[in-house]
DNA sequence: CTGTTAGCGCGTTCAT
DNA sequence: ATGAACGCGCTAACAG
């Protein structure tokens, strides 16, 4: 790399100590603003000379360098192995907006193999969404030797790390029960992988809530669909178009049920009153749509989440890890409201 | 932070020194496999002691330290400001792909303030995905520092870092010449927010290239959607259901078209004979799908992208900057044959 | 009260 | 194969 003066190089604490005439640390206390509590005073127009002189030659503090020292990278790391998936948005968004006053920076791995990373690149708090098993040893390690985590997983317990437990079955049951105190003919829509049958909690609670109220399972008004939010919409015209139609629905994620209150209006179907839609996962923009969206989740997972990793971060992890657990709640809004 | 010895450190170059009885430099040399090729020699038993001591322990090399002394971080930085966006997406799948056997890290920065983070973050190379005018002196600030920059514009030159280039406009007319060689009914499919007309270069494409056919615009040809693919299949519903429908679609990204292609299927049309649909962008998984999508895009896009930001980043940037033009091409594929 | 000196903590690298 | 200097920015202890 180019080491040479010059352009090219980035500008270092000696260069502006140069400029401004000071000693270098003077120019570090300036710039990390830690003058007079504790540390040295600085004179209001030393302070103002170090800042003209960084200004000029346009210094930025070297963060590696940094934190070579305090230990701190200022940064967080978010592990998110499904992109994609609108939960991971949630999650990123969520972060940023904690972390942007605290000047720390959310940095993302989109990558399966985070385990190799992060036993080699530093953040003050680190959180993944998903443990394979034959990750979980190494997270243990990680853990051990310093690393701050919080762990998004249903079954680990805290060995060294938080865990965030946020467990659907029961959740999906409310929904079920939310329906079916109003209903008989409930549908279901539901991702299935190319002819297989449905399955998952989420799926499971939809067949034990009818059975538990003695209703028979009807197949017709079981819609799978391939994942997407299309495919959800072309499931429910398949479910909705029949004589004997569903007259509520049970989705199986909240972007199922978005896409199923759309195909329902394109069916000039009044959502709430001809049909109920249910969906799971609490998402933020089922609040904000027309009919709002009944739904069942956690409450706040995302801001809590958010402010739990930065807390982390901020602390150093010097707290006993907790287990987080986030329980469902029934969310009664337009899509599906109460039937007395 | 914890700097005493014991749990919760991370081991360092001079534990493994003292495990394996050698010193600091030695075990540098084995961990970077730098022996021999320049460096001194070490004898392979030598190596054994070390590599052993350093399993026992654990010993990662820290990146931060390592990065101060060689000015390499051994990672790349993508800023991109539209994650929810599939083309993001091929972005990151493409760069891990190239980056992973280099031993490089991709770290995507999924925040629109990017400017700051580079301001302190270093990388040995930067994408940028969208840069707003008042970003552009920051911009240039950055790589005059430095910072080895490969910006995706459509305006920028090359003032000090690389452009890569990939202008729609020529691209859509070829992907409506190619529909009104053997259609007078073309409908489109463009996003529009609420109640706006729609706008941008690829519509400007359908619009001018019907007059230059001299076939007047038909409004009820043109169907606007809120931008998801849900509502580019609802779109295309109703654009195909009229009476007099169009014998052909031009979508204005490959996303909608592949919406409009399952929204024509369900009402049992054939596509690429009842109905030609064509897209934009040529994304790749629009090769894949049945009836495989024609398009209009550049060629390996993400590939070459991925492959110019990793030759960079090895390099150092060393290079003169370039601007990299991506020419548009039509991909005449099933759902939009030839028709002579 | 203000500012400097002299280390520190990493992994790397050159002369020995 | 090694000791010591090096590249960062930070900060305890010191000098004016």
């Amino acid at each position: 790399m180019a080491r040479t003066a010059g352009s090219g190089t980035r500008p270092t604490i000696r260069m502006v100590a140069a400029e401004a005439g000071v000693s270098t640390a003077t120019v570090s206390y300036v710039m990390s603003g830690r003058r007079g509590e504790g540390g040295p005073g600085v004179s209001d127009i030393t302070v103002e000379r170090v800042r003209a002189a960084a200004e000029r030659l346009g210094y930025r503090p070297n963060q590696a360098a940094r934190a070579i020292r305090t230990g701190r990278t200022n940064t967080v790391i978010l592990s998110l192995t499904m992109l994609s998936d609108p939960w991971s948005l949630s999650v990123i968004e969520a972060v940023q907006r904690v972390a942007a006053p605290l000047g720390i920076t959310p940095m993302i791995l989109g990558d399966a193999d985070w385990v190799k990373v992060l036993q080699s690149h530093d953040a003050d708090a680190v959180f993944v969404d998903a443990v394979r098993p034959e990750q979980r040893g190494a997270l243990e390690g990680l853990a051990a030797r310093g690393t701050t985590l919080v762990v998004f997983d249903e079954e680990l317990g805290a060995e060294g790390f938080d865990v965030i437990r946020s467990v659907a079955g029961p959740g999906c049951a409310l929904a079920m029960q939310h329906l079916l105190a109003g209903h008989r003919k409930v549908g279901c829509l539901v991702p299935a992988r190319g002819g297989t049958p449905p399955a998952g909690r989420r799926y499971e609670a939809y067949t034990s809530a009818l059975a538990g109220a003695g209703i028979a399972l009807n197949e017709d008004f079981v819609g799978t669909f391939d994942g997407t939010t299309t495919g959800a919409y072309a499931a429910t015209m398949r479910l909705l178009s029949g004589e004997d139609r569903p007259t509520a629905l049970y989705a199986t994620s909240d972007y199922a049920a978005m896409s199923a209150v759309n195909a329902a209006q394109r069916l000039g179907l009044t959502v709430g009153r001809d049909v109920d839609i249910i969906g799971v996962g609490n998402a933020i923009e089922g609040e904000r749509m027309t009919p709002s969206l009944s739904t069942v989740g956690p409450v706040d997972f995302f801001e809590r989440v958010a402010r739990l990793l930065l807390k982390r971060a901020v602390d150093g992890g010097t707290r006993e890890p907790e287990v987080l657990d986030f329980p469902w709640q029934l969310f009664v809004r337009e899509s599906a409201p109460h039937r007395a």
